[in-house]
DNA sequence: AGAATTTATGTCAGCTCCTGACAGATGACA
DNA sequence: TGTCATCTGTCAGGAGCTGACATAAATTCT
């Protein structure tokens, strides 16, 4: 029953894809939880699916990215909403309200989709490796938002680097407040918004002081 | 003439490693140079120093570290420069003088350091692997400076969010300033430190306004 | 429906990074 | 000089990852 428009039908080949990817997906991270991640082989979550240890990696660059395929199509739905704010807004505000519409979706979607979300940010806080993946993740994510925000901004990325700036202390930001609830393992979602929320105001009082040389 | 104090004469064996340390992050400076990082093997780099395979992973923990040892080197340096700011400083002021110092600190030393440094921004602007490991590295000195910060504000790391907010929030700045000098091929240490200038006036100006709701 | 074409998957062979275990060489120190 | 600690080399092997080619399956065409 879930209907995405312009998707006129699946077809077998394409649904039987995306079946071998969630699998893929869900028994890795399962054994990653169960024997830790650099413990889990590859050969093991192939054995697992029962498919080849080639196409494992015609789905996933590297044993990373079956780790945190997911956080990437959160930080999608982020842009995509972010790109729909009115451009009257001003940067931060209209951040704020991109990351309050993705934590909306998220809770409003299947509890897939939640447990999917704690097990993976379990998985990535016990692991020295994936935190670094996690952080390439963080960089291209800024990427793409600077653009977004040079676009909504009108400004040019290479000349004006005000759009760079907020991008990147705006992820900053998020960083500290991600990891202050790894850091307390609160993975629930009213728990990471509300922290997000006072993290948010403790910015908006701590750094318009210090960066005014106070 | 550089005195460390405590270190009465470095003896024979101390010696043969630091020369052999630096041989190998020399040679697989220029390898990665002349034919791009993947592309060098660990064998070519211990087959040019005359050592072998597993003595370089006994100096290195990977193929990444020998060409960013150097880094970390400056970012230990910037930290024990910032420990021993003035603690009346305002944190943001203490952190500027630091990157400063650091700075003078590299100008004033040989030319080798200034080549090395050259030829490492440059080898690691040029690949997306080594990209990931600075970032990692950056995340460590996050880490190490806040804790610093925390003492200088005398607060606690745990319960007080500021000084993890206002390290993220400078290292994000200083990661601008860096990116936008690699993208414009300006690694002259005079080139790098107006820029931090500007990128520094320039935060000072924005930041404020944008997390205050403008 | 059957043939033709595209696309996913499997197999295999091989490279590179990295590690553990053991043996040999070499500087440190009495 | 001889003993000891430490550095180094050699070997064997595991794990991640890739290219090339063949097979099997799904889609499309006739």
């Amino acid at each position: 029953m879930t209907e995405t428009s312009a998707v006129p039908a699946p077809g077998l080949r394409e649904r039987k894809k995306q079946r071998t990817r969630s699998a893929l997906i869900d028994t890795a991270l399962d054994l990653f939880l169960a024997k830790g991640y650099e413990a889990t082989t590859i050969d093991e979550i192939v054995a697992a699916v029962d498919v080849s240890q080639r196409t494992f990696f015609r789905y996933f660059a590297g044993k990373e990215e079956v780790a945190l395929s997911m956080m990437r199509e959160y930080d999608q739905r982020f842009l995509s909403v972010l790109a729909a704010r009115p451009a009257e807004e001003p940067p931060i505000a209209a951040l704020a309200a991109a990351i309050r519409g993705v934590f909306d979706e998220v809770r409003r979607s299947d509890d897939d989709h939640a447990s999917r979300f704690a097990k993976v940010r379990d998985v990535v806080e016990n692991n020295p490796a994936l935190a670094v993946a996690q952080l390439r993740y963080f960089n291209e994510l800024e990427q793409e938002l600077t653009s977004i925000l040079a676009r909504r901004m009108n400004v040019d990325l290479a000349t004006d680097l005000r759009p760079t700036l907020i991008g990147a202390t705006f992820l900053a930001v998020m960083r500290v407040a991600f990891e202050s609830c790894a850091h307390e393992s609160r993975f629930q979602t009213d728990e990471v918004t509300a922290r997000i929320g006072e993290v948010f105001a403790l910015a908006s009082e701590t750094l318009p002081r210090a960066w005014s040389g106070d």
